[in-house]
DNA sequence: ACAAATTTCGGTCTGGAGACGGAGTTTGAA
DNA sequence: TTCAAACTCCGTCTCCAGACCGAAATTTGT
């Protein structure tokens, strides 16, 4: 049977060690190389053309989402495992919108990550339990997060509230009346099922809803 | 001259192996073992007495902070060396105060870990810039995080506040009356140089101000 | 034991928050 | 074209939030 060709994307010098180190004593697997950023793994891809890839997201040089889309698009029968530390809404579901085929939490053991690389290979998808939860649950589309029920606008009122100001402050930052952002307030209170600004103030800040992200 | 006796503290395997791949190439280097937690470390310490010990901070059976002091407290003269992905305030300053020698980021390379490994036997501490840029402002008391002029049953309102009570609810939970609730809220207010309530539960979640976390 | 800080509570007053009802305009989908 | 949703704004009303003032009881530190 054919070896498994494995290339490693990660930024942390000492994780792609950790994987090498044991990845190199499987004799199923054929180790390609290493890339610390995502721009790196899409050149490297095009060589070495892996089988699969064991992709980290968060990188300073272009992330693993660009970094997976992009790789598909001209490779598109290799298949990409996230290997990452997070598991937040943020990450999981964009990593699957970019094609990701495999999820996969740096708690895993060396036998789950090796273990996942050949299922890849064959096509089956492995994904962490925690991450499992979360795509369980956003498939039950009347327990999703309630701030997608949000208009544009009231997404807009949301991230002000978000930041602390008061409706005089949201309604010059708007180019709006007053009355009008009250109307806003009043109408994500409801939508979000929460008593009142501070209480909506609290749920954007714990939902990462701000003006930027890092 | 002697070699430095190491032990490596982390519950990810992966991380285990990488660190351990290339100490095992330092002839320096002593490897003595690995846990895989807090309580683990405790025990494995009191038998290898070892010199430096690599430590992890979030581990599941006994965090980093405890084991660091458990540790110093029958072994005080370990160096004891964080590696982490995190450097917030909620762990570095714990970390520190537990007794932690030096404080690594995991984005160091290998080369860094192994230098302030030698350092450490030393007594030389290594701190990761992003840390040390924590800690000097720490020490200018001018900046310093306006919650800690907070006394603790101000501490208790805010926490309240970031869970977004309203004064009633706060002054139920407390057995306190409403009026005084409001004279705590006021003072946390000033004193944090925020405008209302609502900034001021705001501050609380961007804090980590919480009653249980994670 | 004494001074200082903390915690507690009272009264009063102003302003903003939010509910409720109504209404005009625009935009996009059926 | 028609209709629903989204965005805009008005008036009114109630109530809580917060400022400001004072003050007593308790705890803490020296």
């Amino acid at each position: 049977m054919q070896k498994v060709k494995v290339m490693i994307v990660d930024d942390h010098e000492m994780v792609r060690l950790g994987i090498k180190s044991y990845l190199l004593t499987e004799d199923g697997i054929e180790f390609l190389g290493e890339a610390k950023s995502g721009n790196e793994a899409v050149q490297l891809a095009k060589i070495y053309k892996p089988d699969v890839i064991l992709m980290d997201l968060l990188m300073d040089d272009g992330n693993g989402f660009d970094a997976t889309e992009k790789i598909l698009s001209f490779h598109g029968s290799c298949k990409i495992i996230i290997l990452t530390s997070y598991y937040d809404d943020e990450k999981v579901f964009p990593a699957i919108e970019a094609g990701a085929h495999s999820y996969l939490l740096k708690t895993a053991s060396a036998e789950e990550v090796t273990s996942a690389i050949y299922k890849a290979a064959k096509g089956e998808a492995v994904i962490a339990s925690k991450v499992a939860d979360k795509m369980m649950t956003r498939f039950r589309p009347q327990e999703r997060k309630p701030h997608e029920d949000l208009t544009t606008r009231e997404f807009e009122v949301l991230t002000c509230l978000g930041e602390g100001m008061t409706n005089q402050e949201i309604s010059e930052v708007l180019y709006i009346g007053i009355k009008t952002v009250k109307t806003h307030v009043s109408n994500i209170l409801s939508k979000l099922g929460v008593a009142d600004r501070t209480q909506a103030a609290i749920y954007a800040n714990r939902n990462g809803i701000l003006y930027k992200k890092e």
